[in-house]
RNA sequence: GCGGAUGGCCGGACGGCCGCGGGGGUGCAAACCCUCGAGGAAAGUCCGGACUCCAUGAAGCAAGGGUGCCGGGUAACGCCCGGCCGGGGAAACCCGAGGGAAAGCGCCACAGAGAAGAGACAGCCCCGUUUCGACGGGGUGAUGGUGAAACGGUGGGGCAAGAGCCCACCGCGGGACUGGCAACAGGACCGGCACGGCAAGCCCCACCCGGAGCAAUGCCGAAUAGGGGCCUCGCGCGGAAAGGUCCGGCCAGUGGUCGCAAGGCCGGUCGGAGACCUCCGCAGGGACGCUUCAGCCCAGAGGCCCGGGUUGGCAGCUAAAGCCCGUCGGCAACGGCGGGACGAGAGGAAUGGCCGUCCAGGGGGCAACCCCGGACAGAAUCCGGCUUACAGGCCAUCCGCGCAU
RNA sequence: CGGGCCGUAGCGCAGCCUGGUUAGCGCGUCCGUCUGGGGGGCGGGAGGUCGUGAGUUCGAAUCUCACCGGCCCGA
């Protein structure tokens, strides 16, 4: 495990990321394509919600996150509600326990991402990622 | 105080830590600082506009769609205000797609004699015949039953039996005149019952409406191509001769100029020609319903369809027929004038996460207190309306009842 | 942003335009019967807030309006 620096990342990579230092690893997924490739690549079910992940394969060590709520989650109020509870999750714990130079799509579940405690959701995270990583190892 | 009606407003507050989007500032940079950041419905997308592009413009007609008591407000509306009429309520008040059925067509099931220019099943009355059971002719439309609806209702007169046949009242139709801008209301008098309902069936009448939508549209860049197919209509006639052009005569001239060269090109004037160029006129044609007019175009003009590439950036993009206060006009909607405040602008899309205190609300408990817990709902070009969703709370006005004075 | 279609029995559909009859058809289901039993055949039956709420009409699945849910198309 390397946990991505700050510094480091930045220095040697193309520089053109002198973002916030959350986001320094962190980038938002926008592509449909990326989206659908991710779903085809691991997963993981929570309780809070469900994880997709996939090691891109390119030279880019940037950590990449997305987030998916369909109308099966609920109405508009409710949809933003839930994703903004799953993009604060991410950022408190991708930035130490993701891997670089890979995608990470967080889907949220009806009634559960919005009503579940915020410390579970973490928790749910941290242990959705080694698992993931632990299948990857074998 | 209780019950009810109407109109309007709010729809959590404060703080801490970590973040996000827009704008601004400092700085070489890293970064830091300042500031702003969802709603009354942001929703449904049901109407009306602004704005942009498309159609050459105007008028009329047709088609299609919409609206529908009257008057006013408005940029406009299917919205709002006031009034009228009808209905509901004890009242405050509420509800109503509310033009035309003597322009025409259509429909009115079942039941019933009969359902739309009336006719006659039973019955009643008169006359004739009679086998005394009834039958035939005529009169009548009160009574019966049916139905959502039956061609006036009630009472009296009248009659062979009856009937607006006659009379009174009510209803209905017409209506001088009066009030009102109008819808409409009142109504002297007349008629003597005729004129059923449905237009959210077709339709008629009046008024309104071109189409598409910010993924509009404009610009920059990249990439691909420098596309293909089909269809419609057309290239006509006459005139002029200033000019080009051509032909002829006369004059001038043996020159000037370009070229290595062959050779080419270059005047003035008069008359003529009219193919071509040009000019004028008339036809004819052309464009998303048709006609007319105007303009434009004419050797081309127009229409339809298919295919290839791109999914980057900038603008449009938020200040607006909006809100609040005062004042004047108006019953009001609203309008005039003066003043003031606020200030989202993203683009796979920010407006958040966690914690604390308080304030509403619900439950438990004698109590201190404990537990639960925050309605409907998230901007996407903007604005005016409508409709729908909404825990709970506040204010004002009005009606009825009870009590006190 | 704009446009269109659908909602009727457990399932798939008709009826709606042009209002009235008992809301009909197929599959399924239930009962009986033929068979030793199954399959299959035959006979009979049950099963419907016509998406919801208003309105027009004497009368609405049907006409009108509003709302709810679902599906599709175009830029």
């Amino acid at each position: 495990m390397t946990p991505p620096e700050a510094g480091a990342t930045g220095s040697n990579a193309e520089a053109a990321l002198p973002l916030p230092a959350v986001s320094v690893c962190l980038e938002v997924i926008a592509k449909r394509a990326d989206f659908l490739r991710a779903a085809q690549a691991r997963r993981q079910a929570m309780p809070g919600f469900l994880v997709q992940a996939r090691r891109r394969g390119d030279d880019s060590p940037t950590i990449r996150v997305g987030f998916t709520c369909s109308k099966k989650v609920g109405n508009s109020v409710t949809r933003n509600r839930a994703r903004r509870r799953l993009r604060e999750v991410a950022r408190a714990i991708l930035p130490k326990g993701g891997k670089p130079g890979w995608d990470y799509v967080l889907v949220g579940r009806p009634d559960a991402t919005v009503s579940r405690p915020y410390a579970d959701l973490l928790n749910d995270l941290s242990q959705a990622l080694s698992r993931i990583h632990a299948e990857k190892a074998r």
